[in-house]
RNA sequence: CGCGGGAUGGAGCAGUUCGGUAGCUCGUCGGGCUCAUAACCCGAAGGUCGGAGGUUCAAAUCCUCCUCCCGCAACCA
C-alpha cells in the first residue's frame, strides 16, 4: 500500500521571529498535507528548527543567556505562531533534540569510516573581532556578514564531504529522474551552475565555534549545518544508522521536501550525495517554492517593509492570511503581498464571493421553510450546470494539487462559488416564494445551492480549515468526507441549517488603511527608541584607540574611473593619494556611475593589503555607508587636500 | 558571448508542449435584481500578445536578431 505520505518543510534557522514571508512555506505546505489527508492518505508532516551555530551563539551571548536559552525562546515562539496559523505538522524536530544529535554524530563516524569524509585544511575567509569563519559565498559586501568588517583569508583543519566521488552518479539520477527537482527550470539552474562544472568538497565541521553537534571522535570541532540541519528529515522519524525505526520503514523516503527556492542547492545536492552515502534511498521530489514578497522587496527590517502573520491575522483572520498566501502565489514567481492587495482580495473572493453565498443561501432557508431543508424533489434543466459543475470542479482540484497549485486549485473553487451565486439568480428564489405552488421547487433550489456549498468547504478544507468548519456548521451537515464527493447529493433532507453568520466581513479599504499607518507609525516609534538605546552596534566589539590607530586613513581624489569588464559590481578607480597614483576597485558600480565619481574625493583605507578582483589588482579601500540596501560613499569636502590623514 | 526564467487590455495571471476566433480574476462604465455582507447577476469598453525580421494559406505560439526585467553563478578589500 503506497497511501502514507511524507512530507517536511525546512527547518526554520532560529535566530530570529519569522515573517509572513518565511510563514508562506509552512502554510503552503500544510495545506498540501491535509489535502493528502482528506484523499485517506496516511499523512506525516514535519518541521522544526534548526539551532546550532554561530549566529545563534553570538546573539545568545549578547543577550546575556546560553545558545540553548536562547534556542528555546525563539523556538517556542515558532511554535506558537504554527499553532496560531493552525498548522497541522505531526511533529515539531530540534536539532538540539538528544535523539538527533545522537544520530548526527553516528552518522558523521560512519561516513568517516567509510572514507567519505576526511580531514584535511579550510582556507576561509576570517574575521578577527568576530573570531569567525566565513566561506566566500556568505560574506557580505567583501566583508563580514555579521560586523561588516573586512576578513582575511586564513586555513583552518577541517572535515571534508567528499561530494566529488558522487557526481557523476547524481547527474545521472537527476537527468533519470526528471520529477525529482520540482519547477524545472530550477533543476536546470543545478545542474549547468554547479553539477556540470564539477562538484567541490563539502566542508563539514568548524572549529571556530562551539555550539553545535561535537564531532564524537574529534571533540574540538562541531559538526557544521548541513550535515547536522539536512539530517532532521530522517532522524525526526526514527532513522539510525544501526538499525531504524518501524516509524521510518513506513515514511521514508519522503514523498515531498518542500523548501525555498534559495535552498535548493543543498537539496538538490548535498543531500541526495550524503543519502547516497549512508546507503538510504532519495525522497521523491524536492520542491523549491517562490518567495512572497512585499510589494516588489524581500522582506527586510532595513527597509521597513516586514509583515508578520500575527498582525495581519489580527485584521484579516488566519484563513484570511492562509487563503492570501495560497491563492496569490504563482506556481514558480514570487509573490507579493500588501495591504492594499490584501484587502481587495478578502473582499472580492472570501466576504462577497463566498462568504455573502453561504450567507444568503443559509438566510432565505431561514426565511422560507425557517431552515428546514426539503428533498431535490422538483428538478428542472438549470440545475443540471450547477450539479456538474460542482461535480467538474472535483478532478479540476485534486489535478491542480497533485500539483502544489494551490493558487489554480482555489481560483476552481470560486469558480464553483461564483457559479452558484449565478444560480440564485437563474433561479430567483424570492419568486418562488411567493407562490405557494412552488414550494417544491424553491425547496429544490436551496437544496442544490448547500449541496453545491458542501462541496465547497470540503475542498477549502485543506487551505481554511477553520472556514470549512463554520460553512458545515451553517448548513449543519458533518458529511466532510471526500468520498461524498463522488456524486451530488450527500445532504440529508430534513435537517435544519444553522444561524447565518457572515464568515468573513468586508473591510473598509480606507478605514484599515488610516488604522494600519497609525500602527505602523506607533511601531517605527517603538523600534527607533529600542534601537536608538542599544547604539552598539550587533555583534561588534568594542577596541581600543590603539586598534584603530592601525588604520591608515587618507583622503584621496578620484583620477580616473571605469567598470571593471565583465563584472556587475566592480568599478576600478585610479586615485590620487597625495603621494601618487594607486589603482583601487570597489564593489559600488551598481549605485555609482563612472563619470559621477571622477574629480571627486573620498576617504581611502591606505594600509590594507593589496587583493585581486576579478583580476584587478586593488590596493585599498574607498570607504562607504549601508544605507538599507543602497550604498553611498562618504565624500570629503573639497577643500581638503588630497594626502590628509583622517582620524 | 557563464546558466536559466520572464515581458499578453489599468493591475495580477493563463494560453506557447502538438501554429488556426486572445482567456480568467480584479478594476472601470452601463444595465438588472432585492434572498444576502452597498453584496449578487448580465452587458460593454479596453490588447498591433516587449521590438525588428523570417517560415507559413495562417504566428502570442516555430526560427533569427535586438531591448528591458528577474533568479542562479562569478564578483563586492
Amino acid at each position: 500500500m503506497s497511501d502514507k505520505f511524507y512530507l517536511t518543510t525546512a527547518i526554520a534557522y532560529a535566530s530570529r521571529f519569522p515573517h509572513v514571508g518565511n510563514d508562506y512555506e509552512i502554510i503552503f505546505t500544510d495545506s498540501i498535507a491535509r489535502y493528502n489527508r482528506l484523499l485517506g492518505k496516511d499523512v506525516f508532516m514535519l518541521t522544526g528548527t534548526d539551532e546550532h551555530g554561530q549566529k545563534i551563539e553570538n546573539l545568545a551571548a549578547e543577550n546575556k543567556i546560553q545558545p540553548k536559552e536562547y534556542a528555546n525562546r525563539i523556538s517556542s515562539s515558532i511554535i506558537d505562531n504554527y499553532k496560531m496559523l493552525n498548522i497541522s505538522n505531526n511533529k515539531f524536530i530540534r536539532t538540539t533534540d538528544e535523539e538527533h544529535e545522537k544520530v548526527v554524530q553516528k552518522v558523521f563516524a560512519k561516513l568517516y569510516e567509510q572514507g567519505d569524509i576526511y580531514k584535511s585544511e579550510y582556507e576561509g575567509w576570517y574575521c578577527t573581532p568576530c573570531e569567525s569563519f566565513w566561506t566566500e559565498t556568505q560574506l557580505k559586501d567583501g566583508c563580514c556578514p555579521d560586523c561588516g568588517r573586512p576578513v582575511q583569508k586564513t586555513k583552518e583543519e577541517a572535515y571534508f564531504f567528499r561530494m566529488s566521488k558522487y557526481q557523476d552518479w547524481l547527474l545521472d539520477y537527476i537527468e533519470k529522474n526528471p520529477e525529482f527537482i520540482q519547477p524545472v527550470s530550477r533543476r536546470r539552474e543545478m545542474v549547468n551552475n554547479f553539477l556540470k562544472p564539477g562538484l567541490q568538497d563539502l566542508c563539514v565541521s568548524r572549529t571556530s565555534f562551539t555550539w553545535g553537534v561535537q564531532v564524537p571522535f574529534d571533540p574540538k570541532h562541531v559538526i557544521y549545518v548541513w550535515i547536522d540541519a539536512l539530517l532532521n528529515y530522517i532522524t525526526a522519524i526514527g532513522y539510525d544508522p544501526d538499525g531504524s525505526s518501524e516509524q521510518f520503514e513506513k515514511y521514508w523516503p519522503a514523498d515531498v521536501h518542500i523548501i525555498g527556492k534559495d535552498i535548493l542547492r543543498f537539496h538538490t545536492i548535498y543531500w541526495p550525495i550524503m543519502l547516497k552515502a549512508l546507503g538510504v534511498p532519495l525522497p521523491k521530489k524536492v520542491f523549491g517554492h517562490p518567495w512572497l514578497l512585499s510589494g516588489e522587496d524581500k522582506m527586510s527590517k532595513s527597509k521597513g517593509n516586514v509583515m508578520y502573520s500575527k498582525d495581519l491575522a489580527k485584521y484579516f483572520g488566519v484563513d484570511g492570511v492562509r487563503y492570501y498566501a495560497l491563492s496569490e502565489m504563482p506556481y514558480a514567481q514570487d509573490g507579493s503581498i500588501t495591504y492594499q492587495s490584501l484587502i481587495a482580495k478578502y473582499n472580492s473572493d472570501l466576504a462577497n464571493t463566498l462568504g455573502n453565498l453561504v450567507n444568503r443561501t443559509v438566510a432565505m432557508s431561514r426565511k422560507y421553510f425557517d431552515g428546514e431543508i426539503l428533498p431535490p424533489a422538483a428538478v428542472e434543466a438549470v440545475d443540471e450546470e450547477l450539479r456538474q459543475t460542482a461535480l467538474d470542479t472535483v478532478p479540476k482540484f485534486c489535478a491542480c494539487m497533485d500539483e502544489f497549485r494551490t493558487s489554480d486549485a482555489l481560483d476552481a473553487i470560486m469558480a464553483l462559488a461564483r457559479r452558484s451565486n449565478k444560480y440564485i439568480d437563474e433561479t430567483t428564489p424570492w419568486t418562488l416564494a411567493k407562490d405557494e405552488d412552488k414550494k417544491a421547487r424553491l425547496g429544490t433550489v436551496l437544496y442544490n445551492l448547500l449541496e453545491s456549498i458542501r462541496f465547497i468547504a470540503v475542498m477549502v478544507s485543506p487551505f481554511m480549515p477553520a472556514t470549512c468548519d463554520a460553512i458545515l456548521e451553517q448548513i449543519n451537515c458533518g458529511i466532510r468526507d471526500f468520498g461524498s464527493l463522488k456524486a451530488f447529493g450527500a445532504i440529508k433532507a430534513g435537517s435544519k441549517v444553522g444561524t447565518p453568520t457572515p464568515l468573513f466581513n468586508r473591510i473598509d479599504e480606507v478605514k484599515m488603511m488610516t488604522e494600519i499607518e497609525k500602527e505602523i507609525e506607533e511601531e517605527s516609534k517603538e523600534t527607533q527608541k529600542a534601537s536608538s538605546k542599544k547604539e552598539v552596534p550587533e555583534g561588534v566589539a568594542q577596541i581600543g584607540i590603539e586598534d584603530f590607530a592601525k588604520v591608515s586613513l587618507k583622503v584621496a581624489l578620484i583620477k580616473e574611473c571605469e567598470k571593471v569588464e565583465k563584472s556587475d559590481k566592480l568599478l576600478k578607480l585610479i586615485l590620487d593619494d597625495g603621494e601618487g597614483s594607486r589603482q583601487v576597485v570597489s564593489g559600488i558600480a551598481k549605485w555609482y556611475r563612472p563619470e559621477d565619481l571622477i574629480g571627486r574625493k573620498i576617504i581611502l583605507v591606505a594600509n590594507l593589503k593589496p587583493a585581486k578582483l576579478r583580476g584587478v589588482e586593488s590596493n585599498g579601500m574607498i570607504l562607504a555607508a549601508d544605507a538599507g540596501e543602497d550604498v553611498r560613499v562618504i565624500f570629503a569636502d573639497d577643500s581638503i587636500p588630497q594626502g590628509s590623514k583622517v582620524r
